[in-house]
DNA sequence: CTGAAAGCGCTTACAG
DNA sequence: CTGAAAGCGCTTACAG
């Protein structure tokens, strides 16, 4: 078996040309074996393999995209992998890109709404089939000239602004209604709310939850019991001592997400008398916390598997009317939220 | 200002040579505007940025790519995003990614062999410049192609398995070693030690600490008190109650990861007696459960960081043997490893 | 069943 | 300071 000379391709990478070269075919036919085409002799097709094999062939698939024009990639843009809501959305997305052969490209934007729109960019010039944003910014009209390109995007937990786009959404409003429902049911009147920055839009939202509540049961709205802003430590143990030690104190706390959750629990947990709690968004070990932690669940995985479906439904060519699409929530009581107000404490 | 045609591209997007025809120049000058190439008129220059915004042009990275050799892209695999360990690695792989001015491509293979060489060999067709692989696989000689021609590969938290590469991993030998330091030094010395599947190099590794530790302190090794497996409840449940109820039951417990110390604190929170607990990885919340738990924490964004930073080294010209870099561990006392043997209980 | 030619949209290497 | 030509490694559209 004569070796005849090693391909000396400038990557150091034997091309289909090579390939062809050594297996005494033409490119055409490298081609069609490579992409199991119809329509090749057995034995052209075994020559051409053995070819692939010895030299190592693999194909070059941003040569194949300049042609095509299908990445077979899709990009994933949203505030910070490293928190489990956004992992878990992420793995779900990840499966859905896999069962359609394609990569996922991501990009975490810290709620930068520069970065957002850089990273978006950046994909668009790397001309990925689809785009999947949990958006930063407050401005989505940036986008429009790629999606009339060609590029759908479907926006997860958050909707875009000025733009008409799918969106996929967790039921906040609904979600946060039935937590402070379920304070309602428990005794408590005095119910504070503990929200994000109302620049967020699922802030708000939760928000417009617990007022909605209220409402309907009858019970006035305390603007005082309503504290929104950034989780940080001193500003949340400020509020608590407030709420928790005013003359008419609160008997239950509700949380609008996971840091603020968590924030909450830590100041709680030197307390002796206890408020009852709900957080929205579960976390694991919430269970092992005593009291276990009630929440109102959402389904990060649910998000992004509904979104990432969607859009490769639209890749096939699905062209209706943007979708808004709203995933239920589910209230997990545990033991926090079941805490009776004091008064009822003692039977 | 006459506008003479819309681009009319197959794919709807404009192309250099569309802006160049607008523009009244040359293919080349708009090479040069778009990538900030001296020598262009200030005028002309002007000239082409207008006829790429009224045009919407975005430079085309797949060709660019195919002319360059350069993907702007790296690859990580890993065995599950959503997992925090990993989360928490793919975010500082992230920000180091993005230092560089590139892309990230990922990939969850959930500790199947073959979808971890499926998923480098797709990234690998894709020309990405390097590759950060948490390994799945037992043999990685099949990478020995991909580095040979040219493509950097650095493993992060195993290492490879017959092929020469650059490899960054936590002490997991010592950080166990610590921890059982630490219950010893606390009195105990019925220690049972519970890892994962002892396919897992990192499972091996942390039980050779465990070993080594007793040796070191001049206590025998029951084999009775290890329990290697993955972290099933049923399996974790059967091996508590054995080792918690037998003649000369255990008075502290190692658990190997994450998963296992979850699984252990659901069984023990029933329980009354509580043995001590060390578990080997930290997480969020571990401070509010009760009591605190005691862990050695890893790194995972150090590795992650590191990693990353010796690919993008080796992309740089870097061309030393393979290298190994082992992070350390750091002990967290929270309480739960601090409860003292029974016999010393009373005082 | 197989192949020669053209072209995807850029950058490279020259030339003027 | 500007441009014409060639080519990256494939796929497309034909032809035989």
């Amino acid at each position: 078996m004569s070796r005849s000379s090693v391909p000396t391709t400038r990557s150091g990478r034997a091309t289909m040309n090579d390939v062809a070269a050594r297996a005494g075919v033409s490119l055409k036919t490298v081609s069609r074996v490579v992409n199991g085409e119809p329509g090749v002799l057995p034995a052209t097709a075994e020559r051409v393999a053995q070819a692939i094999a010895e030299l190592g062939f693999r194909r070059n698939d941003s040569a194949r995209q300049l042609r095509t024009g299908r990445a077979a990639g899709i990009g994933l843009i949203l505030e910070d992998v490293a928190d489990p809501f956004y992992s878990v959305l992420t793995r779900a997305v990840e499966q859905v890109v896999r069962d359609n052969d394609c990569l996922l490209l991501t990009g975490s934007c810290d709620d930068d709404p520069d970065r957002e729109q850089e990273l978006a960019m950046a994909l668009c010039e790397r001309r990925v089939d689809g785009l999947l944003i949990v958006p930063s910014a407050t401005d989505h009209s940036y986008l429009a000239h790629e999606i009339k390109a060609g590029v759908p995007v479907v926006f997860v937990d958050r909707p875009p602004i000025n733009l008409a786009a799918d969106v996929v959404l967790a039921d906040n409003v609904g979600g946060v209604r039935d937590g402070i429902n379920h304070l309602i049911a428990g005794g408590h009147r005095r119910i504070a709310y503990l929200g994000d920055d109302p620049a967020i839009y699922t802030a708000r939202e939760r928000l417009t939850g617990y007022r909605g509540a209220l409402d309907a049961a009858g019970i006035p709205v305390d603007e005082a019991l309503i504290v929104m802003g950034r989780p940080e430590p001193i500003a949340i143990r400020a509020a608590l001592d407030r709420l928790l030690s005013q003359p008419d104190a609160v008997t239950a706390l509700f949380t609008g997400n996971n840091r603020l959750t968590t924030a909450v629990l830590r100041e709680l947990s030197g307390r002796v008398d206890r408020p009852a709690l709900v957080g929205f968004d579960d976390f694991e070990l919430a269970d092992l916390i005593a009291p276990g932690l009630t929440v109102v669940a959402q389904d990060p995985a649910g998000l992004g598997r509904v979104a990432a479906t969607l859009l490769f439904d639209r890749l096939a060519g699905l062209s209706d009317a943007p979708r808004r699409v709203v995933l239920p929530t589910v209230l997990i009581p545990r033991g926090s939220g079941e805490l009776p107000p004091p008064g009822r404490r003692a039977r």
